[in-house]
DNA sequence: ATCCCGAGGG
DNA sequence: CCCTCTGGAT
């Protein structure tokens, strides 16, 4: 456990007292889908094109059995849309025949699924199912090497690093709150240090 | 390391 | 124009 860490993520949750989950969805099996979408896209974009997705295709054995162009078609804001569409159909199809169109909650049978690593399934872990888990997306693997919190860039190492720093009830929260701080304030491209509450732990600008 | 892929910001 | 956005599979 860091010291350091936790007055971080102290700091974090004065400023983002409400982080949370900004994808919009109804059920497990909606927030798995909306994670994969939100590959290399923004949740904002995401929202825009679930409401339609949700409501043609309510559950795994709907998706599973839809045509890839209709598909394509509501996805093609998106990045990726047509390996998004082949991993929606396949995954769901997989939850039909394999777990009897039930979402599993445990990390290795989500990540055994098409199109889900180990982000997406603890994305759906925590959110969904109040199982703690780190999300190593864009936005907390450069803040945690901004912060000092890791030196690594694999994703999986930094996993570990934050889960060796943190206390296991802060995961989920921690990392959203990382999240809001990187797209409002630690910003990839132009960091607003000047403005950022976390300067004086920050090894870019205190100590 | 590369590919999948589109849109908005700086 | 290049970079970035809640990545994953090859």
């Amino acid at each position: 456990m860091s010291e350091r860490a936790v007055a971080i993520d102290d700091i974090l949750i004065e400023t983002y007292p409400d982080a949370h989950c900004e994808l919009d969805f109804a059920s497990p099996f909606q927030l798995l889908v909306a994670t994969v979408l939100s590959a290399q896209t923004t949740d904002v974009r995401v929202n825009q094109v679930t409401p339609e997705l949700f409501n043609r295709y309510p559950r795994p054995a709907d998706l599973a059995s839809a045509g890839r162009a209709d598909v394509e078609e509501i996805l093609r804001p998106l990045g990726f849309f047509r390996a998004k569409t082949t991993s929606l159909i396949e995954l769901s199809g997989r939850l039909v025949a394999e777990f009897s169109g039930d979402m599993p909650d445990s990390l290795d049978a989500l990540v055994s699924l098409p199109g889900v690593g180990r982000k997406t399934a603890n994305v759906v872990l925590g959110n969904a199912f109040g199982i703690p888990g780190i999300t190593v997306d864009t936005h907390v693997g450069r803040l945690s090497r901004r912060l000092g919190l890791t030196k690594n860039t694999d994703p999986v190492k930094v996993e570990r690093d934050l889960m060796a720093e943190l206390p296991k009830e802060r995961w989920t929260d921690a990392c959203h709150r990382l999240i809001f701080h990187g797209r409002r304030c630690c910003t990839a491209r132009k960091p607003d240090c000047e403005a950022c509450p976390l300067s004086e732990l920050c090894p870019r600008i205190g100590v």
